[in-house]
DNA sequence: CTGAACCTTCCCATGATTGGAAAGTCAAAC
DNA sequence: GTTTGACTTTCCAATCATGGGAAGGTTCAG
């Protein structure tokens, strides 16, 4: 899509769009210390080479994976060790993907109940509805299981 | 599981206890306006009525459904309207069920992507695995129709 | 030299929720 | 009648990843 060999090193803006992280995030990165401080300039400004920017389309393609930034900390520091034993990598993987099945199943059990309630509303003029009711009196005691972290996402 | 027929009007820890939404959520609805501001003894305390208790639990279930505050402001509306048309409530439900839909085809993408990797991956002592390669050199124009708002899960 | 397009730091907001500190209140036990 | 412990109050901060914007400095091309 770009790479018309750009000439490194090059500043936060190219290294945002050639990587992917916006510049907002790289500096934030940089603060929470996910990524080294940059070089700067002799006017402050940010370098980023080329290897940074390999690190950084790493970050990306981690995130839309899902992973937290304590979880890419970790891949980070094992892609950088070439002694790495793939079998550590393999178990993020694994953590991660449960991580995902979880939140999988408790989104998927709202959407049946909420299908299930849905499908029994006229949704019409009429001011009947069994999904009013069913938050109004509710099973007694359903839904309880999930817990109340239904929106803690984050590991 | 409670309802040992309690004593109306009741402190925000019973009001908390009976409805299954934390005293510091309670206070905090109170805040941005999703509840009205309690009555209040002499000395400050706030008071809750059975009435106030039921729309917690009504607020309790929404939220276990994933609804966000501001759909559950206007399921409360909704819910309080004698005239509504049902159909209103079937829309905000349909809505609620298309983001679940999306949230989890994004997930299960996620999840089908590493499971993917994650097979490939001897995850033994060696150092060779796939999962880091991926990332690193990435399918070069992957996952990107997913956006950034993998983690943007509220409305 | 001026203006556009960059960069810097700083603060704030999102969403729902939890945590704690400091202080005031209530009721029951002593 | 005071002490004690369990409540309550407000306020402030943190989580997590991200975006928005202000106020100001830098760079480069015209």
């Amino acid at each position: 899509m770009q790479q018309p060999s750009l000439q490194y090193p090059v500043n936060i803006g190219t290294a945002a769009q050639s990587s992917g992280v916006s510049a907002k995030m790289i500096r934030h990165y940089e603060e929470i210390g996910l990524i080294a401080a940059a070089r700067r300039t002799h006017s402050g400004y940010r370098v980023y080479a080329e290897a940074d920017v390999h690190t950084l389309r790493f970050i990306r393609r981690a995130r839309n994976l899902g992973f937290s930034v304590k979880q890419i900390e970790a891949l980070l520091s094992l892609w950088r060790d070439r002694r790495r034993a793939s079998g550590k990598v393999k178990a993020l993987a694994l953590a991660h993907m449960a991580e995902l099945d979880a939140r999988i199943a408790e989104m998927s059990e709202m959407r049946r109940t909420l299908e299930h309630l849905a499908g029994q509303c006229h949704g019409d003029l009429r001011p009947d509805c069994p999904i009013l009711e069913n938050l109004s009196a509710g099973p007694q005691a359903a839904a309880k299981s999930a817990g109340t972290n239904r929106h803690a996402l984050h590991s």
